[in-house]
RNA sequence: GUCUACGUAGCUCAGCAGGAUAGAGCGUUCGCCUCCUAAGCGAAAGGUCGGAGGUUCGAAUCCUCUCGUGGACGCCA
């Protein structure tokens, strides 16, 4: 279906033909003066250069044109040459009748949707969740459901870090700590034990001891560097070893992820690629792309353009081992056999776009990749705290994402007992739902690519922008509809009031953006405009909230139409948070 | 040093395929609960859109320069 835009731009257009003028410039926009107009057209002013002509004037041919059409209640030129419009009431409502009867209000899905992987969350095995994971969690969540919703088929994986040198690190660790384990005994060729040699909260923290060892101590790091490309070779104990790592963190990963309404498609990691690494270093070597530079091997991405420096792309180090770049590479040769995707989007810190950059073109110039599959990169920028630098515990440690959620919930648990009188379970129940909005709409609402204040203090109190408004919103919503339909009421067979009041039309004026905006945050890969929208939803209900009672109308018709808007209301703000990845609470 | 991103209200952020009076939230001040949830609504105050040039009838938005801040710049991920 259209969006509204189109609809009203493609009356101008004709206005603007049977006028005299050039169809082009007929295009509408969302009025940026609300108490003058509802949607405008400022073609005429750009039309004036061509035709010579003052802009009023054709402003006032195309609104002399378009006095007859029944779109709109009011076309109105004014100087020095906008094109002011209100839109008709029954063609406002014809157009809300036929979003609320379809599945997706309106918004035209993709006819070919595209095959996409989408690389999100990437924790590192044996390390907890800090919050440094949060945002590719958060990001990456909605933006699989956003493309899921445009009517593609994406397949989310979680893209473990599990090959690098952090699993050497902990495996150097635990030598020292216990130099007898029979993983490190080449000469040992019994069966290893099933138990793991340490539990989740060890494993935890042997990994930051070995990586702030491995700073100081040249010895020890090489020790580590050789773990990790004895591992990469199949030594034996190491990936005994190995899969006790694996086994005992995966679980708690999936644990975490959970809790943040989160989830893969696939658990794939850095690991999975391994088998398509051989072959494609080789076929690097054979086509003559990839050459020996300083010991290691490398492969030039330099292209004429290129206004700064590129270095070569690295695909094995001087030991031989396996890097970033290279698991990267052999993951994009994996996909491409498994899954053949038309698309590939990674969300990673920006801080690693080079990375990317690099990874994208060795792919394409190596032919690991096709032209045809498109490769982006979505970068999210720092998650600071209240004082602008990276968020810290207040002991100046790094916050474990658990505790962040926690504190969170705990806050909101308060906040709830204090508000009303509810009983312990279902208080809790709330908090949970309501402190993950917080923090998942804070995060969303800015534009990933920004660094941002996660300021606890504002997330917790909940007022104003923010994820809890939004659900405060549904909720009430929720409340009247219940009540309604508790009463004996029934929503079947309502109609739109085509005379609706100030407020209501403002509401409905929000409503029928929907399609726009989800498909300008589908091509942007932008969440926050759906907060942003979701957001002016709310705010439009809320006004009309308040300047009608509801259940108190005394018109039939008017408090049917009133009913008929306020569950389309809801429904587009529950597919509106759902698409970012959080729900609403019956209560709060 | 090279490249890059960003500088919008006291604070946190939108807006940027150029258009009328630059918008929210927080904070400040003042109103509104006998009525569907006040986690709400209304109102006020608060800005030379970092600075200087340029393009244009018109620039927060496009271009150049400049200042400031962050980031990236081969064997970490």
């Amino acid at each position: 279906m259209k969006t509204i835009l189109d609809i009203i731009s493609e009356h101008l257009s004709e206005a603007f033909v049977s006028a005299g003028y050039d169809g082009k410039y007929g295009r509408a926009s969302v009025s940026n003066r609300p108490d003058l107009c509802e949607f405008q057209c400022n073609g005429a002013l750009a039309a004036a250069k061509e035709y010579k002509k003052a802009p009023i004037m054709i402003a006032q041919d195309v609104a002399g044109v378009l006095k007859d059409d029944d779109a709109f209640d009011e076309i109105s030129a004014v100087a020095p040459g906008f094109l002011n419009l209100r839109l008709n009431g029954p063609f406002l409502t014809g157009y809300l009748d036929r979003m609320a009867a379809d599945e997706k209000f309106g918004l035209t899905v993709k006819d070919k949707p595209d095959t996409t992987v989408i690389d999100y969350g990437g924790p590192n095995v044996a390390k907890p969740l800090h919050v440094g994971h949060l945002r590719s969690a958060i990001i990456g969540e909605a933006v699989k459901r956003i493309m899921l919703y445009m009517g593609d088929e994406v397949t989310g994986d979680i893209h473990l870090g599990d090959w690098g040198l952090q699993m050497g690190l902990i495996m150097t660790e635990l030598r020292h700590r216990e130099p007898d384990l029979p993983y490190f005994d080449e000469d040992f060729e019994g069966e290893y034990p099933s138990e793991p040699p340490f539990t989740l909260s060890e494993l935890e923290e042997i990994y930051p001891a070995a990586s702030a060892r491995s700073k100081n101590d040249e010895e020890y790091k090489e020790e580590a560097m050789n773990d990790t490309f004895l591992l990469q070779q199949g030594d034996r104990g190491r990936s005994a070893l190995w899969k006790h790592i694996m086994n005992v963190s995966i679980p708690d990963l999936k644990k975490n992820y959970e809790k943040l309404n989160v989830s893969f498609d696939l658990w794939k990691g850095e690991s999975d690629a391994k088998p398509y690494i051989d072959g494609m270093v080789s076929m690097m070597k054979d086509t003559g792309l990839a050459y020996e530079s300083q010991g290691a091997l490398v492969v030039d991405v330099k292209e004429e353009t290129d206004s700064k420096e590129m270095p070569p792309c690295m695909i094995l180090k001087s030991d031989g081992a396996a890097l970033y770049t290279t698991t990267d590479l052999a993951t994009i040769a994996e996909r491409k056999k498994l899954i053949d995707p038309a698309r590939m989007v990674y969300v990673a810190d920006k801080r690693q776009e080079m990375h990317f950059v690099q990874v994208f073109r060795c792919a394409r110039k190596t032919g690991v990749i096709g032209e045809d599959v498109k490769l982006d990169f979505l970068g999210f920028g720092t998650m600071n705290g209240a004082d602008g630098k990276p968020f810290k515990t207040r002991d100046g440690g790094v916050m474990r994402l658990e505790a962040l959620l926690d504190d969170i919930n705990e806050e909101m648990y308060k906040k709830i007992r204090d508000n009303h009188e509810v009983d312990e379970d279902e208080a809790r129940a709330t908090a949970s739902v309501v402190a993950l909005a917080a923090v998942k709409y804070g995060d969303l609402s800015n534009q990933a690519t920004k660094d941002y204040i996660f300021d606890i203090d504002k997330f917790t109190s909940f007022e104003g922008n923010t994820g809890p408004y939004i659900l405060y919103t549904i909720v009430r919503i929720k409340s009247i509809l219940n009540k309604f339909t508790g009463d004996g009421g029934s929503l079947e067979g309502l109609e739109f009031n085509t005379s609706p009041v100030d407020t209501e039309k403002a509401l409905m004026l929000e409503l029928i953006r929907f399609n726009q905006v989800i498909a300008s945050a589908y091509e942007e890969l932008a969440p926050h405009k759906i907060c942003a929208y979701i957001y002016d939803v709310a705010n439009a209900f809320n006004r009309f909230y308040h300047e009608n009672r509801i259940l108190n109308e005394e018109n039939a018709a008017r408090k049917a139409g009133f009913l008929k808007l306020l569950d389309l209301t809801k429904r587009l703000l529950e597919t509106g948070i759902d698409i970012l990845g959080f729900s609403a609470p019956e209560k709060m």
